[in-house]
DNA sequence: ACCTGAACACCGTTCAAGT
DNA sequence: ACCTGAACACCGTTCAAGT
């Protein structure tokens, strides 16, 4: 009755034996698919046709697990490379290219981004904030807090987005009185877009400013 | 051997029957002193002294438990009522207010802002920003948006206080290159203060000039 | 070195039974 | 109406034992 082997007929996933990499990547589909709280070490293992226990010898305990997949997506954020275009060029493209790839991975992000640990000082992401606001003219003292004030607010909108607070919050009534006026219109895709592209644009003006009172007091 | 009352001598906490609040209340109190993570229905149970089954009469379910504590705590969340100042400052308080009500329970907040629905329409804090919005001149139309945008914004900059992500990443190195420059100092309490302060001008910066773009449209 | 079964100390929640 | 004990279907993780 017991088949004596794993994969009897099926050939399912492992021909390939235990990995940290496997470990994450599988834990990446099955957090796309179900979310982060739905994912289980038992079900993980299972993913993998493996015995629940065979994970922990490669990984210490799921939040290990949790913490190597949102660095390993955080590490995926790539930093605008692009030389030749003005710094808040640069910058608009950093930000909308942050927000793409969080959108391929949403229910992980919203997540991830409670935790202080997924961008990595050697993320390109991160390195590539720093070249920008370098670019800007800001003095090597005052990038990290303005680089990592900037990241404060993209994830702020970002889980707004990922969550849809935005979009609740947004067809909020204006005023408590009940329905007594026009109603707001729907937000749409594009109406999300138009939010971040100002608050971008407001970012940039404010690291624009911060750069010109710098330059000033000197 | 077995007691046949409860609260035999130490006359615990429960004279009082079970209610929703109080099991809010005391939902709170165990995630301020543990985390969110560490709240159970058993160890809630127990705190109140009651059966952990009881308070499936007062609560359908953990997850209400937790949306009930998010929402009693962001209605508490005050709006800037006085009027007599520049709406500039008064956006200002209420976000100052905002943050200072959320150090009163990081525990919390850091799980809260993750959920959409800890700001209801009908919470002060909502009714004033809205009130401060349509004091900068935005039309009513415009409003919630750019509420919810700002909400946002907010939000992201509470989350990276909270969780630590602005202290790491304020501190993490301009160049990978390993330390061949001067340090960047560790951020203080005042550091992130002026963090907060700066995205606050911006954002006020960006409200003025979204209120200009829509005059100059009409 | 890598894997595994059994077991431990927990969870949230259902349900039938009590008052 | 409100409370309860027992039970169910899960968890993460430890540990001693297997190869």
């Amino acid at each position: 009755m017991e088949t004596p082997r794993k994969t009897p007929r099926g050939t399912r996933k492992r021909d390939v034996p235990l990995t940290k990499d496997g470990i994450y990547a599988m834990a990446l589909q099955l957090i796309d698919a179900d979310g982060v709280e739905a994912l289980t070490m038992r079900k993980l293992a299972a993913a993998l046709d493996a015995n629940p226990m065979s994970l922990y010898h490669h990984v210490p305990n799921k939040d290990a697990v949790l913490r190597g997949v949102a660095q390993r997506v955080g590490s995926q954020f790539r930093a605008g490379e692009r030389e030749d275009i003005p710094w808040q060029e640069r910058l608009r493209e950093l930000a909308l290219d942050f927000r793409e790839l969080s959108h391929r991975h949403p229910k992980l992000m919203g997540y991830s981004f409670a935790r202080p640990d997924y961008i990595q000082p050697e993320d390109p992401f991160w390195q590539g904030l720093v070249d920008v606001l370098s670019a800007a003219g800001l003095p090597v003292s005052e990038i990290p807090r303005t680089a990592a004030t900037l990241c404060a607010v993209f994830t702020g909108l970002l889980v707004g987005e990922l969550t849809g607070a935005l979009q609740r919050w947004s067809t909020l009534p204006p005023t408590s009185a009940a329905s007594h006026g026009q109603e707001t219109p729907p937000p749409s895709k594009d109406m999300i877009d138009t939010m971040f592209g100002c608050a971008l644009d407001a970012a940039i003006v404010g690291v624009e400013s911060h750069v010109a009172r710098i330059r000033e007091e000197a």
